[in-house]
DNA sequence: TGTGTCAAGTCCTATATAGGATTTTCGCAT
DNA sequence: ATGCGAAAATCCTATATAGGACTTGACACA
């Protein structure tokens, strides 16, 4: 390629990004960086721009796709405000549980089995690229609407996290702990990771859901990503067969307004 | 409210759409009705906007949520262009088969079991909205990597896919049917509606999948959406556990770049 | 024949500007 | 106090315009 010869000699391999996605990005750092909380009303549009030395179009551009990756929300005549955790409450459950006729079943009830912390290695340690790292390991039974009950274990990097490790149970007992990491830890779960399986249950899992050893049953894996796709939770779901059809539907990732500006 | 009573009397209570909608749609609704195929090339952005009575900016919003929809591709220097079945490909799949390393399996096989029309009523004629309608059943054995397979059963309007009642197995056999609809039926797979439970296989596919009477599999129900939300296929798959394990994830359903303006 | 250059066609980014729509605030008259 | 209405703050749409970047194909030249 001649074009190669003639480039200047700084060739940063990195395709100069777009302004509207620098700032974009820029935005999205404060916001991850907790200069920005949840709840946070940001500057105007106007004011915005003209601090980061775009023109309001470009500004306008870069807040949208703030909006479509859930990070930011915005009302007409009202402002831009971060997401808080309530905000995303619909959003990106790549799955939920759903009664036959479409009704919707939420989680209601969380009751902590026990929480250890741990640094045993395994897929977790994996999904956080933390080999040798220590992680706060919790068991979970949670009841879907009242009618049945799945059976969770979660691991958390124990570093991030040491606060958690140090609350009572009763604290932790029937919270949802996507809701208290966007909360308390400025960590929303802005994206998801899953896989599913159909397996015997373990032992333990069985006798804790009162099913016959060896029954099968959904495992599901749920790895969630928080700002920049950084992990914060790797999360595992055992759940029981049952006659009553329960199904897991999927929602899309940005639970969002899918194809918002088409209509 | 006062200004409800200086309202004009043409009330009418749809809000009216933005011009870069209203002309996605425009444009969505001429793909849909076949004016342009899958492959052919759109004119020019500027030339568009002109014809549409639109501004540069304008067309280029319109066009660029056709994008996400996943309804046109975009190449710099190129041109715009009606997505055809090839480019959906990597699209839309809300789960896909994937091995232990996260190496990902793919269907390569096909075989037809039987066709027959029907107007036996079910979820899928809910699904299709006509409740005497008859349908095209379809029963597949599917090999996922020649490691596998999995036992499919595929409903679609007769009325619409008349053509595909007559085509012979031996065309059939195979084919994948969503590459198969969008190439020969104008009509592409733009969103999926998934469901998913554990269930006990019926006795016919395990029998055709050679597992034990009883046996304890997945069963993932897939509703195919075109344009604008138009049903397409209700499909069935019945999945075989497997010590391998064998996982499904889930991808995010515009299979988009997702949150593409944020790199 | 192969090669390099140039031009046309196309999409992409960005700006400045104007006006409209929605929500909130606040002062003022009752 | 209460309610009304104007003003301010904010987001939303749309336009016209300029220049840059990528792709393709034609044409001249070796």
């Amino acid at each position: 390629m001649k074009k190669a010869i003639l480039r200047p000699v700084s060739n940063d391999s990195v395709p100069t990004k777009a302004k509207h996605q620098r700032i974009s990005e820029e935005i999205l750092t404060a916001i991850e960086e907790g200069r920005w909380l949840p709840g946070d009303q940001l500057p105007a549009e106007d004011q915005l721009a003209a601090e980061m030395g775009a023109s309001l179009g470009t500004m306008q551009r870069a807040l949208r796709s703030l909006v479509q990756m859930g990070v930011v929300e915005r009302h007409h005549g009202r402002g831009t405000f971060v997401s808080g955790a309530r905000a995303q409450e619909t959003q990106l459950r790549h799955f939920r549980f759903m009664a036959e006729g479409g009704t919707r079943l939420l989680p209601v009830f969380f009751k902590i089995i026990d929480v250890e912390t741990t640094s045993e290695s395994g897929p977790w340690s994996q999904f956080f690229g933390t080999p040798d790292g220590e992680f706060i390991h919790i068991h979970r039974l949670v009841s879907v609407n009242d009618e049945f009950e799945v059976f969770s274990e979660i691991y958390l990097p124990a570093d991030r996290f040491s606060d958690l490790a140090q609350m009572s149970e009763t604290t932790l007992n029937g919270v949802s702990f996507r809701d208290m990491l966007a909360e308390r830890f400025n960590a929303p779960t802005l994206n998801t990771r899953q896989t599913m399986a159909c397996q015997p249950l373990p032992p333990r899992v069985a006798r804790q859901l009162d099913v016959p050893p060896g029954q099968y049953g959904m495992v599901w894996t749920i790895c969630g990503l928080s700002y920049r796709d950084a992990p914060i939770t790797w999360q595992r779901i055992f759940v029981p067969p049952s006659d009553r059809v329960i199904e897991i539907v999927p929602v899309s990732s940005n639970g969002h307004p899918d194809f918002s500006e088409a209509g």
